[in-house]
DNA sequence: AGTAATCCCTGGCAGC
DNA sequence: TGCTGCCAGGGATTAC
């Protein structure tokens, strides 16, 4: 599932290539996965329009052209890659049996791709979705400046503004378990199911304590575990359990290093203690029972 | 207002 | 072998 690492390293592998590129067409092959606005408005909108930048904020990947902003959030199982008129599509595009890991570097659109840009000159940016939970959204810029989105997401881990005070500020009021916590965006932007897990075991605190429970020490623990998974996770390319792949359809390496997510009934890296696996709010969530205390 | 449950969706997989 | 049912989960929506 592609959180902040996988999204970034998506960001990385796409600027360079897109940036300065002009809109020639506007594929949409799903229409549910363009909310705003309605999916005829977008192809006479955003042709002949320039790709000024792509940026992120969270785990929204956000184009900005001449005279629009397009927001793309990848859902659980979105793929954003480039896709090169000099480079052969790979027919072998699929799942490996044994790793799970995706093969290919370029393929040609199938069933699942939903979404592509063809650039002037014939190159293109493809958007595949399995689980179509992915949104791509679509603003003028004076709206998107109006529609305020980006306020309700919550500090961004690499960004100036996270800031110990207005960390621990964002605890009040908050009586819901740890674990859910770090999975609202509005608290902290970008952290998803699988570093939630290694920021919980990286910084020593059970899943299921209250947030309200925590002391300030765990706290500060948490405060600088979340940038320093993330980092890790980024330098590693991102993780790939099953469609993590980047700009370039190459799968991520930050699956060799995960500590707890995924590894309920193997041993801890640390203490050498069975990890396990709980349900909090229909999530699954993995950690260690001798690293992370239930009592802290 | 804060928290939790429900729903969306497909492919992989266990079990029969 | 093919069928059934379950599981994965980000975030919008709904319920409390």
């Amino acid at each position: 599932m592609p959180e902040l690492p996988e999204v970034e390293t998506i960001r990385r592998g796409l600027v360079e290539k897109v940036r300065n590129q002009v809109i020639a067409e506007v594929e949409i092959r799903l229409k549910k996965i363009v909310l705003h606005p309605e999916a005829r408005r977008w192809a006479p909108a955003l042709c002949g329009e320039t790709i000024l930048d792509l940026r992120r904020r969270g785990k929204y990947l956000i184009f900005d052209t001449n005279h629009f902003v397009v927001l793309v959030h990848l859902g659980m199982t979105g793929q954003l890659t480039y896709w090169d008129r000099e480079c052969r599509n790979d027919a072998k595009f699929q799942v490996h049996p044994v790793t799970g890991l995706q093969k290919a570097r370029q393929h040609a659109p199938d069933k699942h791709t939903h979404v592509r840009l063809n650039l002037a000159g014939g190159n293109a940016i493809q958007y595949r979705d399995i689980r179509q939970f992915g949104k791509w959204r679509l603003y003028s810029r004076k709206d998107f400046e109006r529609s305020g989105f980006f306020d309700r997401l919550g500090l961004e881990p690499f960004g100036p503004e996270y800031r110990w005070q207005d960390f621990l500020c964002r605890f009040e009021r908050r009586s819901l378990r740890i674990k859910s916590l770090l999975l609202d965006q509005s608290f902290v932007a970008g952290v998803g199911n699988i570093y939630a897990d290694e920021t919980l075991f990286e910084a020593r605190v059970h899943p299921e304590r209250l947030a309200s429970s925590l002391t300030l020490g765990e706290k500060r623990k948490l405060f600088f575990a979340i940038p320093k998974v993330l980092r890790r996770g980024l330098r590693n390319g991102g993780t790939t359990l099953q469609d993590f792949i980047n700009a370039d359809g190459e799968s991520g390496g930050n699956q060799a290093y995960l500590r707890v997510y995924g590894r309920a009934g193997e041993k801890c890296r640390r203490c050498r203690s069975a990890l396990l696996r709980i349900v909090i709010n229909q999530r699954s969530s993995h950690f260690c029972p001798h690293c992370q205390p239930e009592g802290g």
